[in-house]
DNA sequence: AAGCCTCCCAACCGCCTGGTC
DNA sequence: TGACCAGGCGGTTGGGAGGCT
């Protein structure tokens, strides 16, 4: 037996709110306070249910809810209080002044959601998104593998995105060397000695810059990254707001003495 | 101009939690 | 201790708006 609705729902409006029936919640709830939800409507000549009053104020009509789009800092805090606190919309939004909890949870579905996707990460873990791994692809790419200049391979996103993957899975102490070939996806590619060759192909040199422009990419990956190259550079460009790849400026500049072989971020 | 499609978000639904008796 | 209830929460939906063909 399931327990009574909150509300007689006989004869009770539902649907969008009318300026009327906003001005008779408001002017109620300025006269009497919030109070009883349950007899309210009743008593500010509502024909609506309770609850239905308490999310109309709640999420709309309250005097401190502040309008109009997510400023970037905004969008940084929810990504980042996500992290850490999934999907607790009202804890991240008791963080964010002025913004309701389903404000912030239409927000992240709409809009941040989509667009870690896009970037690659798992909007749920915050991780590189293993799915995505696709080796033979990229090996497939002349500049890629045929150059001499290390730098553009670090360069290209995509490779960045499986060394960061790797090392993510290097970090996880539950995989072991067999993480790899456990995945269906590469297990054909990494058996392939064809494609093992073009790999050992892949110029060893020192890790400089890692500059990605998206500080919710340079997050992520910079835990990774920084364990397993101590003298790997990140760099974060919030003047953009696009995960796009920027190009190194000055490698040289970093002063760097230590070499890391691209092999060892690449094979596990 | 019209029909279709996609996106967005206000609002709803049902479950959970904590307080009260 | 358990039933009941109000409030709170997260997931989902429906319809309006705008874009596309």
């Amino acid at each position: 037996m399931g327990r009574a609705p909150c509300c007689d729902k006989n004869g009770l409006k539902k649907g969008p709110w009318t300026a009327e029936e906003d001005q008779k919640l408001m002017d109620y709830i300025q006269r009497h306070g919030q109070g009883n939800w349950r007899t309210l409507p009743k008593n500010a000549g509502l024909s609506r249910c309770g609850k239905s009053c308490r999310l109309r104020w709640t999420n709309y009509l309250r005097p401190d809810i502040k309008r109009g789009r997510f400023s970037f800092e905004e969008e940084e805090t929810i990504i980042q209080l996500h992290s850490l606190l999934g999907n607790k919309w009202s804890a991240i939004a008791a963080r964010l002044p002025g913004r309701t909890d389903n404000e912030i949870k239409n927000y992240w579905n709409t809009h941040i959601r989509k667009r870690l996707l896009r970037m690659g990460i798992d909007p749920v873990t915050h991780s590189p998104r293993l799915d995505l791994l696709d080796l033979s692809s990229i090996l497939s790419r002349p500049t890629i593998y045929n150059t001499s200049h290390a730098i553009e391979s670090l360069m290209n996103s995509e490779l960045l995105r499986i060394a960061t993957n790797l090392l993510s899975a290097r970090r996880d102490n539950s995989l072991n060397s067999n993480y790899l070939m456990q995945d269906s996806l590469q297990e054909e590619e990494l058996s392939n000695p064809q494609i093992q060759t073009q790999f050992q192909s892949f110029p060893t040199t020192q890790q400089e810059a890692l500059i990605l422009s998206d500080p919710n990419i340079m997050q992520a990956t910079e835990t990774y990254m920084s364990q397993a190259l101590p003298t790997c550079q990140i760099q974060s460009n919030v003047n953009t707001n696009d995960a796009s790849f920027v190009p190194a400026q000055n490698f040289t500049n970093y002063g760097l003495d230590q070499s890391v072989n691209l092999m060892d971020c690449l094979v596990v």
